[in-house]
DNA sequence: TTGTGTGAACAACTTCACAGCT
DNA sequence: AGCTGTGAAGTTGTTCACACAA
């Protein structure tokens, strides 16, 4: 039986805002280093490139963390959206598929100080296997679902070829699994319930070509794009 | 002077279609390898991950490209998302940055294909200069404004630590590339008219952590979460 | 009959502009 | 006097449902 509370807040924070999150984060954790004590939404906005209306909405869906007339303080508001975002505990992850990208994230140095822990590299060719990467031994493929288990993995990035992601996918879902970043370009098929982020360094390009081209046009229209000939 | 189309057709593709049409393509290229003549919207969609009146309506902006009771033509709807997309032209692009991730998205295959030719590898580190990877010569950044323009290189991928990334921005962008593609964890400032791009795995993972914890708490709101005392 | 193309309804997100707290 | 928090307006994106072409 699951608990509800019928009149509860509408306490679900827009998909754009948690989007933007990790951003002003950043932001605050450079300005708390530099010894910052207090910011105004337009100072943050700035550092976060969006603008301060929209950095004011996203944090009211937090709560009212702010002091009219002075701003927001800078340790507070962090300690706020680490908790948001569930930064305060912290994820063990294995990375699936040690290449060039798989190594690139293991030693990704952002990686482990906030709260993101690699709990397993995991490789399906045997000459990679053994290897000693960011102070981790790469297992075998064959140990997915043990590690998975054994070391509470919760979120899943695969970084194999193509050909074998949707595998990988497959198998880490029956491990239980909901949490997937995908690095490899095919689109993944997973049940309900099952969140997954995808990185895809064509699709960056090819959306960069699309407005390139606009640009050499020197305008959105030119007559000649569209020759009444080529029909078919 | 600029010509200008006064009664022009808003042209202007959303950007969320935009940001689809790769996809549509890559699942395009999969039914023509498979020999597929004709497609209908309810299969691209699923192919693509999309819902098919998405997917129609995506097209549209495009142009009438489809047959009615029938579907579309494979091979005809991939060369007209191309052009589109500006990738029956190739493009020069450029990697700052030669570490895991550049040598990853260096060697990456998707890459050449899609009308996406590396045209330099360039890193600061002089112990990195001189290598051959992917079939090039890692050049200095001393060398970086020579070679966008003798390459004619219109797209930057920035793939340095966060601490270079908006130096190597500023340079790239005084030689005139105006779409860059940033792996750096850090917002970089840049004038009207360039396109940034960013591709971010500390931010996917934050998003994940996000979904997760909501997931663990076994429904969208505990009582517990907003203990009264915890202000300030 | 089938499946596209599209107006119209709906939903999400952004921006404006200002009331109200400090 | 200054800056947050937020209704209201505006914009963009999604889904529905069906006319219409093949």
């Amino acid at each position: 039986m699951i608990r509800r509370i019928p009149q509860a807040r509408d306490r679900g924070i827009p998909d754009a805002t948690v989007a933007r999150l990790p951003l002003y984060l950043r932001a605050l954790n450079g300005m708390a280093e530099r010894g910052t004590a207090t910011v105004s939404s337009e100072d943050l906005a700035l550092a976060a490139g969006v603008n301060s209306a929209k950095l004011r909405k996203d944090l009211s869906h937090l709560g009212s963390y702010g002091t009219r007339g002075v701003g927001y303080d800078v340790q507070y508001l962090i300690y706020q959206i680490s908790r948001e975002l569930g930064l305060t505990q912290d994820w063990a992850v294995a990375i699936v598929g040690v290449g060039n990208l798989g190594r690139a994230l293991a030693n990704y140095g952002g990686f482990a100080s906030r709260g993101f822990r690699i709990a397993g590299l995991l490789d399906a060719d045997p000459h990679v296997v053994g290897d000693r990467i960011a102070g981790l031994v790469v297992e075998h493929t064959d140990e997915l679902e043990s590690v998975i288990r054994k070391r509470g993995v919760s979120i899943v990035v695969i970084a194999t070829p193509a050909t074998a992601a949707q595998q990988v996918c497959d198998r880490v879902i029956a491990a239980g699994v909901t949490s997937i970043l995908n690095f490899a370009p095919v689109v993944l098929a997973v049940p309900d319930g099952v969140d997954v982020r995808k990185v895809d360094l064509s699709i960056e390009l090819q959306i960069l070509a699309f407005h390139e081209q606009r640009k050499a046009n020197g305008g959105p229209i030119m007559a000649e794009e569209w020759p009444d000939g080529v029909v078919m």
